[in-house]
DNA sequence: CCCATTTCTTGCGCTAGATCAATTCCGGTT
DNA sequence: AACCGGAATTGATCTAGCGCAAGAAATGGG
């Protein structure tokens, strides 16, 4: 699902990448417009790399530009005032954030760190509007994005209110191995480091209680695990697990 | 805060009110717009009324018209596989809903029950890109909107994911006296019947639960509370034990 | 290669809150 | 006035999962 990436991540994360029309053709709020736009948008972009864990902004900061993933991975992360971190949703490669105007706010409403080393490009905030307006689609699919990232959330309450740690680390799990898995022999791994801590902030539970899940799913053979790695090898009997009543 | 509607509400339920500009001339979506203006959404406008616990429309369901609730209040909900329902916001008087195409959807992502007879006006869904387009100010009340609701959703996931039961049922009641709080001679009272088990649906927890903490907080004399309502007498207590630590 | 740090594992006891169960209360209906 | 059904209360258990504690394994830096 994620893959056109990767064949030009190595490329892409060079500082030396050059900025390409075909960059931005293939993704879903540029693929309407012609490469003469594309060219324009492309010209008003900033490019720039960041390290794995890095912060790209920070909850309540002014909202003065959005980017967009091109290659890496972002974590959206709230903070409470007592220093406890809630993740909120995961961003993959190809998708706009950041994008506080289309949530009608001049702050950014959570911070984005992200979850391995990233390129992301960025525009001045003060573009957004004539984006949306110039060029065809970029809106709707803006959105779209605002609609299923407000679906996540949504279905996250839905599960919080609802399951039981163990459904809701394996929607957890099912969650990210849709937007980010890669498939490798024994089955499909997460393409990020991720560990027992951070699927803890996912669900709302402890790093004790994930550990322990991790622990007893490998002996049966449903998932295979390790420092910061996690793989699932029978997606079929996490879904299972994930809606089983009590 | 949910006043100016009050002093009109008994004309407007009847079903022979008339749709009057300055019905809308003061609510956010429509505030910058000219007479004329108001009139040509007027013209287009249905309004009907809804018994309390009416259905609105239904998660699923093609989103083929968008609404405007000018009395009463709206209760957002989803329901799980096996039954249970989730309370995911209110909607206030004076405020869209309904508007999945805001979210680039085509179906509601949830369900709309009235929670107390209401009063709205709707517009076919194919008129909305044509408000957006030549309305000004309607696109951005409207992403206001949805950034707001998101930021409430958010802020839920934060809630449930690190507060107990107690802080989880403090802030709920907090959001609903602020939103449709009425002060009364006691303190602040909910406007619209409200059960306990309403209250375990937004929260996450179960009836009984909630009856127990507002026996507590009766007895040290936060709360007032009977049958399918709730006086908030100390707001300031509340907020206190909303956030008080472990 | 060793040391320091971060990540992960696992056992044990405890408690918040769910579940179960039995009543009572209230408001509307005939 | 008597009745009925939904709403609320409250006691008595039971348990999922949290907090605590202690250690093991992987990683990286000097």
């Amino acid at each position: 699902m994620c893959d056109f990436h990767e064949m030009k991540s190595a490329a892409r994360l060079s500082s030396h990448a050059r900025l390409d029309e075909s960059l931005l053709s293939e993704l879903p709020p540029f693929s309407k417009l012609e490469s003469q736009a594309i060219g324009e948008i492309l010209e008003q972009a900033s490019s720039r790399r960041y390290d794995a864990g890095a912060c790209v902004f920070e909850e309540g900061d002014r909202a003065d530009r959005f980017y967009l993933l091109l290659d890496g991975y972002i974590r959206v992360v709230r903070i409470t005032p007592d220093g406890e971190q809630v993740i909120a949703l995961h961003i993959p490669s190809g998708q706009l954030f950041g994008i506080a105007k289309a949530l009608g706010r001049d702050t950014y409403p959570a911070t984005a760190f992200t979850a391995k080393e990233s390129l992301a490009l960025s525009w001045p905030m003060r573009l957004w509007d004539g984006f949306a307006a110039r060029y065809d689609g970029f809106a709707t699919e803006t959105y779209r994005t605002v609609g299923q990232r407000t679906g996540e959330l949504n279905n996250r309450i839905v599960e919080m209110a609802t399951q039981q740690v163990e459904q809701r680390i394996a929607c957890a799990l099912l969650r990210l191995i849709n937007q980010s898995g890669r498939k490798v022999s024994t089955g499909i791994e997460i393409n990020f480091p991720i560990t027992r801590q951070d699927l803890s902030e996912m669900t709302g539970t402890t790093l004790h209680t994930v550990s322990r899940m991790l622990s007893a799913w490998e002996k049966s053979g449903i998932v295979k695990s390790g420092r910061k790695k996690i793989t699932v090898c029978d997606p079929h009997q996490l879904v299972v697990l994930s809606t089983a009543k009590p």
